[in-house]
DNA sequence: GTGCGTGCAAAATCTTTGCATACGC
DNA sequence: GCGTATGCAAAGATTTTGCACGCAC
């Protein structure tokens, strides 16, 4: 087995009752064979994935799932919006896609800005930063999310 | 003379030799009328103001100052490149500039999920963790943005 | 069987680029 | 006058949408 379809494949312990798929049959939304192969690839490429579209699009191609970039776009923002996955903005380029992961709460990304290298990290001064800023301005926190944008160790030698 | 317009008009204190225009006088640079007013415009809309490409366009336009889009997107990437603009990426929908002001660096953004407002704060904690980040993985830090995502007061009403 | 989800292609956005012309220096 | 900057239109890149068909429930 490839790696792509190690990504793809579910693992039988996690196949049944996971929180995502209780909700994609709630409200009278489908489960379906593209949502559950997204879901997998998110779910087996753990949490410090970044993935775009595209990529979504072309790992599914190399495990020889063809889903249409349409079907992948709904899908990932309706997983946005269910709370799942984190949506990112980060470098140029397009948005990229992360699960969200209860592991791995509020975390962070250095990004480098020549290869785009990313690196998470957490702060808990950050997320009380956050808030802060919130409760003084009466607005009701969301998430809050660090960017440091630098130049990863090669690229300083590169440059 | 409007608002727009009063937007658009230099200060005559400010009108020689403002760095900005020192800079669009090097390396074979010019400061031609079309960058001077998108100069212009950030500069005397203050350094609160997140503008997109779109909203540049359209307030030299209310100004009875046509210049091309393209132009337009070319001078903010070459104000972004020189250091006087930030490179905003807050909401859907395009990036956005603002003014790097030295009166008000390193500043973080809390922004209204579903209307878009925006509002402004500092904290040097932020600042640290982004530094500290950067050193621990090697990276040599440029800049770090706190994105705070949130309801405003109204939107929460409205809800 | 109902109606949500999918695929396809077209459209909509946002941004960049090639090329001839204009103009700052 | 040299060479950069501009405007225009076309191309690119990314994302959304209309519509007919398919399939989860």
């Amino acid at each position: 087995m490839n790696k792509v379809k190690a990504l793809l494949a579910s693992s039988p312990l996690k196949q049944y009752g996971r929180p995502l798929e209780v909700g994609l049959h709630q409200e009278g939304r489908r489960l379906t064979p593209q949502r559950r192969k997204i879901l997998d690839l998110f779910e087996n490429s753990g949490s410090g994935n970044h993935l775009s579209a595209e990529d979504v699009h072309h790992l599914l191609l190399e495990a020889k799932s063809r889903v249409s970039l349409a079907t992948i776009y709904r899908t990932l923002r309706l997983l946005v919006e269910m709370g799942f996955l984190y949506e990112l903005e980060l470098s140029e380029g397009g948005h990229r896609f992360e699960l969200a992961s209860n592991d791995h709460p509020d975390h962070h990304h250095l990004v480098c800005v020549r290869c785009g290298r990313t690196e998470e990290f957490e702060n808990e001064q950050v997320i009380q930063a956050g808030r802060i800023a919130a409760e003084k301005n009466g607005f009701k926190l969301i998430e809050s999310t660090l960017n440091v944008r630098a130049l990863c160790p090669g690229c300083q030698h590169n440059n």
